[in-house]
Parts: C-alpha cells; sequence; structure tokens
DNA sequence: TGCAAATATGAATGAGTGTTCATATAATAT
DNA sequence: ATATTATATGAACACTCATTCATATTTGCA
C-alpha cells in the first residue's frame, strides 16, 4: 500500500486542531451566532476575543492561547480595529470539517 | 452560544482518534488494498494484524495497540479465524471523515 | 502623561499519550 | 508435549499539550 507522508502528517495536523474541545467550542462559536443549534450556514462571522471567551466560557487567556493555535492552522484569520481584534472562520474546510463530525456524532446518539 | 458538551466530547474524541500518524496510516490500509491514492470505495476489506503491520511499516506492537485504541473508539471491528484476527473498517462514518480530510489536504498542497 | 480596556505572551505544571521492549496468551501443527 | 505463528498486553519512557497564573503589550481616551 502506498502512503504519501506529506498527505498524512498533513491529516493528522488538521484532524488533531480540531479534536480539542475548547478549540472546537471556539469554531462553533465562530460558526454560528444563534443560541440554538449552529447551522453551518456560510455566514461570515467576527468576534472578538472577549465576546468568545464569554460565549465559550472559558478564560480570556486559554481563549487567546487557542486562538493563536487556530491561526497557525490556518483555522482561523483575524482583523484588527482599534483595540479589539476580531477573529473569523477562514475558509470552507473547517466548516466542512466540523460540520461532517458533528451530523456523525449526532447520528451515533440518537442510535445510543 | 448554546453548547452541548456530550456533543463536543464526542467531536473531541472521533477527531483525536483520527489525528494520529500510525493510525491514520492503518484506517487508510483497511480503506483500499491498491498501492495507488486510496479510492473511498464502499469497499469492505479485512487484513490481519501482521499484515497490516508490514503494509504501514510499523513494529506488531504498535499496530495492535492502536487497534485496539481504534477498535474501542468503533473506528474498526474484529472477526477471529484460527490464529489470525481480521480487522476492517466499522462502518461509513469513519470512511467519510477520513475523505473529507484527505481531500482538503489535498487542495490545500495543491494550492502550495 | 496616565489610566483603563483588550489581547498576547511566557513560565510552570500536570495530565495524557505514542512508542518501544519484553513478555504473555491463544491457536495450530508436528 | 513442544514448537511455531499470530496477536495482545503491561510497564516504562519521553514527549506533547491543555490549562492556569502572572505579566507584558497595544490602543484609545481623559
Amino acid at each position: 500500500m502506498y502512503i504519501n507522508e506529506k498527505v498524512i502528517n498533513k491529516m493528522q495536523d488538521t484532524l488533531k486542531l480540531a479534536g480539542d474541545a475548547t478549540r472546537l467550542k471556539i469554531l462553533f462559536c465562530l460558526l454560528d451566532e444563534s443560541d440554538k443549534a449552529p447551522s453551518f450556514k456560510e455566514k461570515f462571522i467576527e468576534k472578538c476575543v472577549n465576546d468568545i471567551a464569554a460565549q465559550v466560557g472559558c478564560s480570556q487567556s486559554l481563549v487567546s492561547h487557542q486562538l493563536k493555535v487556530l491561526k497557525d492552522g490556518n483555522f482561523v484569520k483575524c482583523k484588527k480595529e482599534g483595540t479589539k481584534i476580531y477573529y473569523s472562520l477562514k475558509d470552507e474546510h473547517v466548516r466542512e470539517i466540523v460540520k461532517i463530525t458533528y451530523e456523525h456524532v449526532l447520528e451515533d446518539i440518537e442510535n445510543e
């Protein structure tokens, strides 16, 4: 069987990045502005760090650290406006991977 | 924003499980029998531990350990035949998550 | 200039985990 | 029974990483 190490490693990085509860919460937070279940619509939502921290229920420091991880991993981008910094999802890749996993997990829970 | 901890945790588990190079290689190995790029067709491929180890290029012990992890995480199932134990993908969920990630990573590499 | 708000950063810690090595278990054949 | 093949398992180690705490940096404003 042929295995492309570069592809495998990139897949590892991508999945590992998404495989963390705090980061998932942040992604969900940037995915939807409602207080209901996520919609996964291709909306462009920008939120500043403190708002994310409040909505996700984590400390400002933790959210800032994880936003840096997500940014380095090309999951999010940011835009500076005055003293605030607005983060948003980088592209549709992130959205789809989170969406697929979300749907599968929901299905599993229903079949319990 | 409403966050369902149970869903988040299940997503974390799923993505974390897939986010490891050795386990990804094993999944690729069970995904396709060719020596070319993976096809992701809904084939049912069974391989025994030693064959997986050989094709993946890892030690028998490591593969056995990771197969246990994959099995506990409901990514693979196994069937005993004599002294050999045949492993295969458990369902289409795994296939799709790996497939989506694979396609996205390939796209990223092409755009480099 | 000084203060407050927003965010980032660095160190420290503790928990988790991937890998290796040696060994155990199970099944088969001689 | 003994040997051999196939697989699993447990301990140990190194290493990664998520989180917290304290502090630094940047910007806007009085």
